[in-house]
DNA sequence: AAAATATTTGCAACTTAGTTGCAAATTTGG
DNA sequence: CCAAATTTGCAACTAAGTTGCAAATATTTT
């Protein structure tokens, strides 16, 4: 039983020339199911009985990040966050809100910051991303 | 011989209610000097001679984030990076740009961002902060 | 479908960033 | 100066991430 989201996983990895593991395949995986960027923990923990070692975890992320699959979502907790890069554009990702109050990230996949391109006293821009912090709606 | 920076430094403790230590002042220092978010090791660094143990700069600046004196910058780098909330309005931060090449990270003082307040699908935002990667000036 | 080659994996050991408890030192207000 | 409140340094600890290396797996070649 081969899933779509497997079919999907593996597709992404032969366009990006990556070796197509097991590990990857799973990673791939739990990042197509999460509505969230996710740590290295959320992850292994999404995985459950099919277990990698978390090493493996992080070297399969900084792959995925080197060939654009993903990227770093930055959350106000210490662990590095990831997601996939699908739903935003070549220069901008979609905002992240994060509730003062209960500490937890949304992504805000529906709104659109104006995007700043180009040339800022010699800074080329190549990529924006833009952090909230609030009261998310189970908070306010 | 009390400097200006010196009273300065004493003069936001005292407006925010905080005991006025030698540690504190010292970090507050270091803050008003640099150009950029640093990180507990570059303030410990700017410090030098005048050494305070990493536990004590950590909670000094924990002081300081709960009286809003300084905030967090997200930086690409796994370490915490603060810097004065000075020229930031109550709602927005300047925006920070990290170099893809060199790794650098610049503030963009004079540079803001069209804010996006109120509220998103039942999100109330308070504040907001622009990241950006590219290329420095320097590596361009 | 083997064999040869290239890449990834798991393990254990390590580093780096940040935290905690507690007694001693410092600051503040009277 | 005293008493109360708060901060400090130390040592020990946790959490997040990294490294080297031999064994395992994936791809390419024959
Ligand atoms: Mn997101
Ligand atoms: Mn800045
Ligand atoms: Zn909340
Ligand atoms: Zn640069």
């Amino acid at each position: 039983m081969r899933s779509d989201l497997d079919l999907k996983a593996r597709q992404t990895l032969k366009s990006a020339k990556l070796y197509c593991t097991a590990g990857r395949v799973a990673v791939l995986k739990a990042l197509f199911k999460a509505d969230k960027p996710l740590t290295q923990e959320e992850i292994t923990g999404q995985l459950g009985q099919n277990h990698f070692d978390k090493v493996t975890i992080y070297r399969t992320l900084e792959s995925l990040l080197k060939v654009g699959v993903v990227h770093q979502a930055f959350v106000k907790n210490r662990a590095r966050h990831f997601e996939l890069s699908h739903n935003c554009s070549e220069t901008q990702c979609h905002p992240h809100f994060t509730c003062t109050s209960c500490g937890k990230t949304h992504c805000l996949t529906d709104m659109r910051m104006p995007k700043a391109q180009g040339r800022h006293r010699g800074f080329i821009i190549h990529r924006q991303q833009t952090r909230f912090e609030g009261l998310c709606p189970a908070c306010a």
